[in-house]
DNA sequence: TATACTTAGTGTATTATTAACACTATACAC
DNA sequence: GTGTATAGTGTTAATAATACACTAAGTATA
């Protein structure tokens, strides 16, 4: 039965890897070898396959260009504004994944030069990548105060200083550290462990753990 | 050029309207007319056309099913369940709209009997629309906490209980009427008119009215 | 026209959360 | 052993959230 007698749209699946380094929070971009946009950098993404779910997409995109597969990933929107896309109309999808830096592998590093960039010296991007890594900063510092996905940028093993990097580097400002202390405290995420972070020419810290990495929201109602 | 060398989904945009009536958040439903699902209820919805952007389809059938076209309008999510569709590979982009009841004209009653439906007695409903209704309850329950958006459920002008029976019809639970009001002011969202509400068989109440009839988001940061 | 009914409108005390603020402790580098 | 850099820690004040009960004023009705 046919579905309908106009032409589909095109669909594309693209994905923000957001992760932290030095201090800094950083979006993956690949440099394109296709027109296109040939040789200019752009968030990894490509068409949807036949019998493919948009969030399989999303997971095999980040495979590829990261070699990671088990991180925090969310629909993020479907970006669609006509002249997005010289080719044609084409509709993307887009998500967002969280990646600890520990985790990242580049498979293949040599192909399509997957490279991580600060927010604050992103170069030109292809198509309306712009507007997508935009959109998702503001989805990630939104949902920095009312869930628990911090979980997914950070190791295992953390110290309250690494934790308080990490919000600092997100939200883009400084923050108090005995009030992000006593913060955390309440919210019960983590938990102190007996292990302890030598080696970095200071006092040692100590090492803390989250309770739980899965995906959960902080209570907080009107 | 050749977008593509596999088939395209179907992309369809469905939209969930939400209003407010006898203390009740309601949503939008037509019956269907046509194969699949024949005779059952399900969101207003269609293919989207070629050269329209999403949003610009969503207000085409909210227009169409309501009658209205100035209203608070977002993008939800993008379903793409595998067995969502028995037609094949559709993907449907998911838009929610709120008006206020006053502003509803269904323009062609006979036509495809659009009705609104108590969130508590949802009949059955085509394809997965239960979980988008579901999702776009969630969605405006967070949204009441941090946005101005409930303007977009109201009339002009509104008394103070009309305003927190708004929000208990939507987060479905009684709150403390001196509280409520205390919040208000706090939030100057709305100001007192010289209006004032008479004819409920009470003690009448003074009207208030927005300040502001645009999106905004309050304040509140980690 | 008096009385009952119904919702409008209002304040205080308690508790919880947020915000501002500065010094001592300890490993490592030199 | 001395300097350096970050770890770690409490108190006070301001603001926000919560719990809670009575009087005011139209409308209905007897």
């Amino acid at each position: 039965m046919a579905i309908k007698t106009y032409k589909n749209p095109g669909v594309t699946v693209d994905v923000v890897i957001f992760t932290i380094g030095s201090n800094d929070i950083k979006v993956l971009l690949i440099k394109r070898e296709n027109a296109p946009f040939k040789d200019t950098w752009a968030l990894p993404g490509g068409f949807l396959r036949e019998e493919e779910l948009t969030k399989e997409a999303a997971f095999r995109i980040l495979k590829s260009k990261a070699g990671v597969g088990n991180v925090y990933m969310e629909q993020l929107y479907t970006f669609d504004k006509k002249e997005r896309d010289p080719r044609g109309r084409v509709i993307s999808v887009a998500y967002f994944a969280l990646i600890p830096t520990e985790a990242i592998k580049f498979e293949n590093p040599s192909a399509q030069s997957p490279l991580f960039w600060s927010l604050k010296t992103l170069p030109k991007t292809a198509f309306d990548h712009k507007d997508i890594i935009a959109y998702a900063l503001k989805r990630l510092r939104s949902k920095l105060e009312y869930t628990n996905v911090i979980y997914s940028l950070l190791p295992r093993y953390f110290t309250l200083s690494h934790l308080q990097e990490a919000y600092e580097a997100i939200l883009g400002k400084k923050m108090d550290k005995r009030n992000f202390r006593k913060k955390f405290e309440l919210l019960r995420l983590i938990r102190p462990t007996r292990r302890v972070f030598y080696g970095a020419r200071q006092r040692p810290a100590k090492l803390y753990e989250f309770v739980s990495r899965k995906p959960a929201e902080l209570k907080k109602f009107f």
